[in-house]
DNA sequence: GCCAACGTTGGC
DNA sequence: GCCAACGTTGGC
């Protein structure tokens, strides 16, 4: 089992609006390093989410890889806000999975607080100017956030 | 293939 | 709102 972490703004899209939703297709990644950290995403994979650009500014929960991805239906979209002119079906650019609520944490386990922690200073989101939204996280590292959730 | 200009991300 | 750090685009 992989462990990874996404980026999203919650006021676009939430943990709350996934622990609503139960699922979702995580659509709108629109990088090529992040897609392919995307599509190397296998069922039960433990995914953790993460608010940006917000009041609280950290981890937020747990979800699951539920199914692998596919062809993201917003690139072929005109209305959408994540359509690419340059994607075909034959040739789609962007592919996203679709992921499964686990777990919303009782409070944001903020980026100050990560940074703070000697086990977590390799992860990618602690490095200096990484915008990446999608990144892979070691088991140690997953096993760490867990474990500093249930303060 | 280079690189300047431009656009985006995201913390502060 | 600012701005550093990237990523992408497109002319050459």
């Amino acid at each position: 089992m992989a462990f990874w972490l996404v980026k999203t703004e919650p006021r676009v899209y939430s943990i709350e609006d996934l622990a609503k939703d139960k699922v979702t297709h995580w659509e709108g990644v629109r990088n090529y390093q992040a897609r392919n950290y995307l599509k190397e995403m296998v069922v039960g994979d433990r995914v953790l989410i993460y608010h940006s650009n917000d009041e609280q500014i950290g981890i937020v929960g747990v979800a699951m890889v539920s199914k692998t991805a596919y062809p993201d239906p917003s690139q072929f979209d005109r209305s959408s806000h994540y359509y690419d002119p340059k994607a075909t079906k034959e040739e789609p650019r962007w592919f996203s999975p679709e992921i499964k609520f686990l777990s919303k944490f009782k409070d944001v386990l903020l980026l100050s607080t990560l940074k703070g922690v000697e086990v977590l200073n390799k992860m990618v989101l602690l490095q200096r100017g990484s915008r990446l939204s999608v990144q892979p996280v070691s088991e140690l590292e997953f096993k760490q956030i867990l474990k500093l959730s249930e303060v």
